[in-house]
DNA sequence: TCTGAATATAGGACAAGTCCTATATCACGT
DNA sequence: ACGTGATATAGGACTTGTCCTATATTCAGA
């Protein structure tokens, strides 16, 4: 459940609205915690009814009311707990990798194509992290620790996906080599 | 629901019981996709039912008995249909990430601190990964598509840890360095 | 003028996965 | 002798997330 823990330090550093959040998420967040509408505003109601958070509802005379959630102290004691939790094993699971796995009925040219696919997603990838880290302030060394962590997630995607590109066309290549060779 | 196409690609090589899918998934395939063993037996089912495979009843006289299952036609068009499938695009959650995004509030040594765990098991995978690759084939050029494919998602793994290493060290340096010049 | 996107929140139905427990027997080590 | 782990399958309770729909207004563009 961590999408909580997610909301909770975002409201840390500054009270939001669910609207908001979903924003943050879309836009700083995406490219490591995908987060659905939907099941944002449920986490909300859940940790405003556990006491984590408090919402006051703020009256709009065109738009729909908002509800502006603050953190009250157990949420904050909840978000350092977290912070201070040991890191769990990590059990992610890749979808690409499951389906290049049992790919063979495909063939090799079959293959080819798929690698390409996921090539040209691993690119687009990139370029958007690019250009994201491009709009970052250029004077790192002198930003708090808060934007350098921020920073350094996104050159964890960057990262990754120059690490994917590479074995991807790594990969291209043996398989090509080896139907080559078969001729 | 992936891991019903796990299942029909693993029952596709070979017939299969559920403990033997169970221990396929925890060797060769625990690196990108943990499979539940109570998730596994049920997929199983659903999967009879739908028609998808079919399963044998093997007594015997010790151990409980075994039910063996073999795809069908109907499975491996679903299979099949799985691997053509256009690539969605990956929306994978990394709880690492999220973490690290909202640590300020540990500190710059208290970053470092998680920074290195994260290291350490990162490390932890990458040998696992590599006494994995050591005892693949060592002619892989002339090794099956399949085999190469497989071999594939070990190189994935490795290069994406070795990848997160990088960043790792890159980003603590980093940090350390602000900290030495902040004094 | 009409359609769609943005603003703002919310519920229903469902899918998928996790964790725990149950059952039954045998082999192996201490 | 005694517990632990391997073999083998299965169900219950629960959590989390996804997808779709609803509601209500305003503004921009075709």
């Amino acid at each position: 459940m961590s999408l909580l823990h997610a909301v909770l330090g975002f409201v840390a550093i500054q009270p939001m609205t669910g609207y908001e959040l979903g924003k943050a998420f879309s836009t700083t967040a995406a490219h490591f915690w995908p987060a659905d509408q939907s099941q944002l505003y449920r986490t909300l109601h859940r940790a405003e009814a556990d006491g984590l958070v408090e919402s006051t509802t703020v009256e709009q005379a065109t738009r729909p009311d908002r509800r502006l959630y603050t953190l009250l102290e157990p949420g904050r004691e909840a978000l350092e707990a977290w912070l201070a939790s040991p890191l769990e094993p990590d059990t992610s699971r890749e979808p690409f990798l499951l389906r290049l796995f049992f790919a063979a009925s495909l063939g090799t040219a079959g293959v080819i194509e798929l690698l390409d696919q996921r090539r040209s997603s691993a690119v687009e990838l990139l370029t958007t992290l690019d250009s994201l880290s491009a709009s970052a302030p250029p004077q790192l060394s002198k930003a708090t620790l808060a934007a350098q962590l921020q920073y350094g997630t996104l050159e964890s995607g960057r990262a990754h996906a120059r690490a994917e590109i590479t074995w991807l066309d790594e990969l291209r290549s043996q398989l090509a080599d080896h139907k080559e060779s078969a001729r």
